[in-house]
DNA sequence: CTGAAAGCGCTAACAG
DNA sequence: CTGTTAGCGCTTTCAG
């Protein structure tokens, strides 16, 4: 193993000169900051990860809670998750893994033993039991989702309740008026997860605005669950034409199930969605979306963390505005 | 924070007999380590991640390389990294997650910088540009994969070429003479996936050695894809009536798409699958499979890595043996 | 069985 | 602009 020592040495200066060329933290001349970063180069000199935690505090590590709970969509998670860690890389870090189950516990533990600078935590609740603790904690923290009460927290989220209020607009605005949105698991509401609950929110409030006749059915997801779900609102609502499904699992499926009743779309049933741009581009029938930014929301979500590890005050609630695309699965209304 | 020295302090002990009552590295005294465990649990002490690594080269945490390759099922790759971190856990340890784009440079810099003790590695080729640099590396790794040449390196894997046999013999018994292969994406067999070309040659294998008609095709994960490779192999196989799966993604299309054209499951089509237990189960036929055991695989990694960091020696290849659970899926070929 | 003391590799005052 | 000197919190000799 080589040393900042073995390097110095190499180079004709002081293990210190080493250490400030290597951060930046005092001006170095010009000529020795070449003859150490060619020795660095030569010897291969990288610093030892663990030797720079106890003095500064700075372990380069950041921890991330990754939501594996039933009702939540791995494949969207996941983009989560990748994100996360190449912004991380690029901010020089690295990123430790922990589970929802031990969330709690974990992000004492990590806070407690140093193990990791900062904490990102995904699949927030409405009232998340979590708060509290990040909230004392004594590392900084940045939510990926919107609380109830973000206050004293750096929170980061596509935002959902604009999202659910832009679907139903679209659907207006082609004549429809009788619309449904068909969501996640309804463990995902039960256990008041604040994106479900806030795309409920913004769906009904613009339904409600715009009086329209209006449905919210959570979805378990399986094409099971979606096709008995398609019968069921064409039973209660006939004249159903505009749909928003919030629920990555099945968007396909249900499109399937509503065009097996005898619907189709976006002929007699106009579908948006919420989810990611390539999901939504994906289906047999491309889908009108707002799209879910993951790799931008997580990217910016480590931004945050590394601004407020770096000293800065950063915005508490960051929320990005929704983007919808059209594609082919909207129309006008038949007769609209 | 609360250090060791306080906690001696508070016990009325020497640092260093804190730190040897923790690590049980020689003898303390009943009434000591009682007074000291006290003292612990009422201060609240935990070591200092960071501090423990410089001398004790153990810094607690394993780094996995999570495969989030186009191909790869994200949540069959999701229930492994899952079995990783709560079985490192178990053993103290946590979990860095590295992603497959800078998995060459992420393991050197890892190791270099001492962020880990010890490396698993997840889809692997079976010539895989990795392994010269595990096996190089001073580092201890373990493989969640079956390469060509495991020389040198420790590997787990389920026995994916057995598996690929038992379905093969599980539908001979049953009468089947034309069986098919719908395996994984292109992609993932022009990266020489270890696993998909294991099956392959374990189906293949089976099926020259019983004289049976057949035929191996990669399928995309679409369900447009399924539908496209049923109706193909209907054309090219007219006799066909044993089928196997090694694709999780389009388990249920696969068999929608061959409903679609007529043929029911199993009177008409016996559909065999590799892959978990819960995904089998919860397709609309349940279907027999070899079970993908991820979170046994996983963990077994993680047993092995520990052992291996602990100085034990450990086998260089450990297979587990394929599982078949029969379900509703496969039947007697009609007339044989 | 237990203390005192010497580092681990690095960073950050303190001194030029 | 650079070198010398203390530590960080912990583990592990070395001495009882």
């Amino acid at each position: 193993m080589v040393r900042i020592t073995d390097v110095a040495r190499h180079a004709g200066v002081s293990p210190s000169t080493v250490s400030y060329a290597l951060s930046g933290k005092r001006p170095i001349s010009e000529e020795t900051r070449r003859r150490v970063a060619e020795s660095i180069r030569t010897l291969g000199y990288r610093p030892h990860a663990g030797a720079r935690t106890p003095t500064g505090r700075m372990s380069n590590v950041l921890a991330l809670v990754v939501p594996l709970r039933a009702g939540i969509d791995v494949r969207v998670a996941m983009r989560f998750a990748v994100s996360v860690v190449t912004t991380a890389r690029r901010h020089g870090h690295d990123v430790l893994l922990l589970t929802q189950e031990e969330s709690e516990e974990g992000l004492r533990r990590i806070t407690e033993t140093a193990s990791a600078d900062g904490l990102i935590v995904m699949d927030v609740q409405l009232h998340d039991p979590r708060l509290p603790l990040l909230r004392s904690l004594d590392r900084p923290s940045v939510l990926i989702g919107f609380p109830a009460d973000p206050a004293g927290l750096t929170c980061v989220d596509l935002d959902f309740e604009a999202a659910g209020e832009r679907c139903v607009e679209h659907l207006v605005r082609l004549g429809h008026r009788v619309v449904a949105l068909v969501g996640s698991p309804p463990e995902v509401y039960v256990r008041g997860t604040a994106f479900a609950q806030r795309v409920v929110r913004g769906f009904t409030t613009a339904a409600d605005r715009e009086r329209l006749t209006s449905a919210v059915h959570p979805c378990e997801a399986s094409p099971a669950a979606a096709h008995a779900v398609a019968g069921q609102l064409l039973r209660e609502h006939p004249g159903l034409t505009g749909l928003v499904v919030h629920n990555e699992a099945i968007l396909e499926p249900l499109i399937d199930a509503f065009e097996g009743l005898g619907l189709r779309v976006p002929v007699d049933l106009s579908v948006t969605a919420i989810c990611p741009d390539e999901l939504a581009e994906s289906v047999r029938v491309p889908v009108t979306s707002v799209a879910l930014p993951a790799a931008e929301v997580a990217a910016r979500a480590v931004e945050l963390l590394v601004g407020k590890l770096g000293g800065e005050g950063v915005p508490g609630v960051t929320l990005l505005a929704p983007r919808l695309t059209e594609r082919g699965s909207t129309g006008r209304r038949a007769g609209a």
